[in-house]
DNA sequence: GGCCAATTGGCAGGCACTGACATAATCTCC
DNA sequence: GGAGATTATGTCAGTGCCTGCCAATTGGCC
């Protein structure tokens, strides 16, 4: 179960029955576990409750989610599988910084349609600040998060035509991105502000500081 | 237990015969807990076999440690104490990055004495790897060294004066930083060398890529 | 309809963690 | 140096997450 195979599943024209089946019981946990989290909070929310919402048993919950932090982060991955995928259809001219800045932009102007098709926007953008207030879900996230950066800079790597391994410049600057992007998270999660807009405003706000920040003398 | 009163009762002398139990049996709790660990692996060591090992209840356990994960984090919170005392004691005419390079620099020139008071330094970085290739514990690492990034971007604000709530740079800069650090500690992690030294080259090194790493077109 | 493979349910059990209460060890003050 | 307050520890019972195992059900295919 993991990001790939959910990308895949949701791209491929569902071939059976079974199949179709299989994604139906899917997203049904998926909202049954995001509402009850939603309204009771995900420490007070258990396995259980959410398999009974879904009418299956806890047994299956755990056949489709390793654990309780994978189905709160179901959502979140989709939308990182979708910005990978994004970022590589990136003009290949762009520079390394100018692909990821667009690629995110990009990524939240389609993330609405495929959030939609499982869960309320709404729902979801709860759920975000949800991950970023709940000790247990935010490490999972930046572990996920950790992944992906990874495999981000695998993907500039290439595109630049660099080994990854030997030129340190993907990695960093991905790290540096990825940082810049948990910190509009976790600001835009601490303000009270709902909109998808105000985190797209702040992201590319702060995505701007980078040059400035690092610049040696800010009294200068 | 956060990581400001370990680091308060590990500064103060302990003033009376109680404090200075309380604190051998932690200690005793972190080297049976990472020994085990490092003959076992983490999953496959119980909170029941650790406190065996101190000689302790597990009840008694829980009440030092909030988890399992705490536990073999524990040294690294108090090397991370030490990081931001470190910079604190900077040179208030240093520029930020520069501030944050010497602190950390500086801090592993002092944390081998912290560590080894309480466990051999050779455990020590064998638990940092074991870190870095066990997803719990490096979700619960990553989960700390964003709170730590937290309490740097004010710091860093404090220096230069500025509102951590208006402007965003100590934020960014940080976020930057801690990535790079990140990124370090994984590749090193899963490259074979044991060294503290090889960490230190390794952060040298990457850190000298932020810029150009940030600068627009690689190719050129 | 009937065989094969995949999916599901039910159950037993391990382990992390918590609340409640009793016991034992230190501390304080005289 | 002892009585009483304070604090640390142990024991026990219980909840919830998660897994292995086997039986029952369901969909795919001839």
């Amino acid at each position: 179960m993991p990001a790939i195979e959910d990308a895949a599943a949701r791209t491929a024209p569902p071939s059976g029955l079974r199949e179709r089946k299989k994604r139906r019981t899917r997203d049904t946990l998926i909202r049954s576990a995001l509402e009850l989290f939603d309204r009771k909070g995900y420490e007070r929310t258990t396995v259980d409750e959410i398999a009974e919402a879904a009418e299956v048993s806890q047994r299956t919950f755990f056949r489709y989610f390793a654990n309780k932090e994978e189905v709160a982060l179901a959502m979140q991955t989709s939308v990182d599988a979708l910005f990978l995928s994004t970022l590589r259809s990136r003009p290949p001219a762009e520079a390394p910084l100018a692909a990821l800045r667009g690629a995110v932009l990009a990524t939240w102007e389609g993330a609405g349609e495929v959030v939609e098709s499982v869960v309320p926007l709404a729902l979801y953008m709860r759920t975000y600040r949800m991950v970023e207030s709940t000790p247990q879900l935010l490490a999972a996230r930046l572990r996920a998060l950790s992944e992906m950066e990874e495999r981000l800079a695998r993907e500039i790597a290439l595109r630049e035509g660099l080994d990854p391994g030997a030129d340190p410049r993907p990695h960093v600057l991905v790290a540096a991105f990825g940082g810049v992007m948990r910190v509009t998270a976790r600001i835009w999660g601490e303000r009270g502000e709902d909109g998808l807009e105000d985190l797209r405003l702040l992201t590319v706000a702060y995505l701007d500081q980078l040059g400035p920040a690092l610049a040696g003398n800010w009294r200068a």
